[in-house]
DNA sequence: CGTTACGTTTACGTGCGCGTCAACTTTTCT
DNA sequence: AGAAAAGTTGACGCGCACGTAAACGTAACG
């Protein structure tokens, strides 16, 4: 089987972070590398949990919100009670991502109004916007 | 008139933050009150910043940013280099968000299909998943 | 006229998310 | 064998976005 690890310094060239940030991210328990002696050897399991942490943060969830939000990836066959709990808090979260989706449209909007009026004034003044909206 | 400025009490009332916080913002000159003496009186176009200042933090903006975004709705009749910066920022803003908008549909969905999944799997186990998705 | 309420400045403290050494072990190249 | 490369564990530092406490002004109320 491919060998199917990576090294810290792997992972960091193919998410783009420190090894300062995945030791950080292990100590807050949101990685669990295995250990080869000393050396971390990170999963496909920790690639999945990376990958969602750093989706997770350009969200503005906070690290021990993604946390919650993890455990909610791996429910497979937890307490009963437990996946309740989780599957609450997952609830919880689709609700505030698509409050923040409907807000996120309505600053788009917004912002593409402001964009307009600023694309027709600079042409009032016989400055180039290059910016052909397609 | 209705007297159209508000105190910093009512300011924080009406939009659930602290005097520190307005204070704050003032320091980083993303608010700029009136003063009366020694206090300071919020006008319309305080409370209307604050809304965008309140919003861009929602999706994760540092306040230097939205200090950027704030000036490009209010370029009413500024120098012509001046206005094009503040444009070619509005826009690179613009990719940005629309960016995270696109980020945000994925996470969406899959958060949606775990959660069903959950709901299965709740359902299995014979417990009460009350949530209907309309 | 005191005290209660609301506001002010100044300044140090705090939590988060890492950055940045320092000192050390463990391969790996040559 | 010797040196460079890659990894490790502390531990202190830093920027951001405020919290919090101290000390003070002032204006209104009973």
């Amino acid at each position: 089987m491919t060998e199917t690890t990576m090294t810290i310094r792997q992972m960091c060239d193919s998410f783009g972070v420190t090894p300062r940030t995945l030791r950080f991210y292990e100590a807050k328990e949101l990685l669990s590398p295995i250990r080869e002696g000393q050396k971390r050897l990170f999963t496909r399991r920790d690639r999945a949990r990376l990958k969602l942490i750093l989706r997770g943060k350009k969200f503005g969830f906070s690290l021990e919100e993604i946390r919650q939000l993890l455990d909610l990836y791996e429910m497979e066959g937890g307490e009963d009670t437990q996946l309740a709990r989780t599957y609450k808090i997952a609830l919880a979260h689709l609700a505030e991502m698509e409050a923040q989706r409907a807000a996120l449209d309505e600053a788009i909007a917004e912002l593409k109004e402001q964009i307009d009026w600023g694309a027709r004034e600079l042409a009032a003044r016989g400055i180039a916007s290059n910016t052909s909206a397609a």
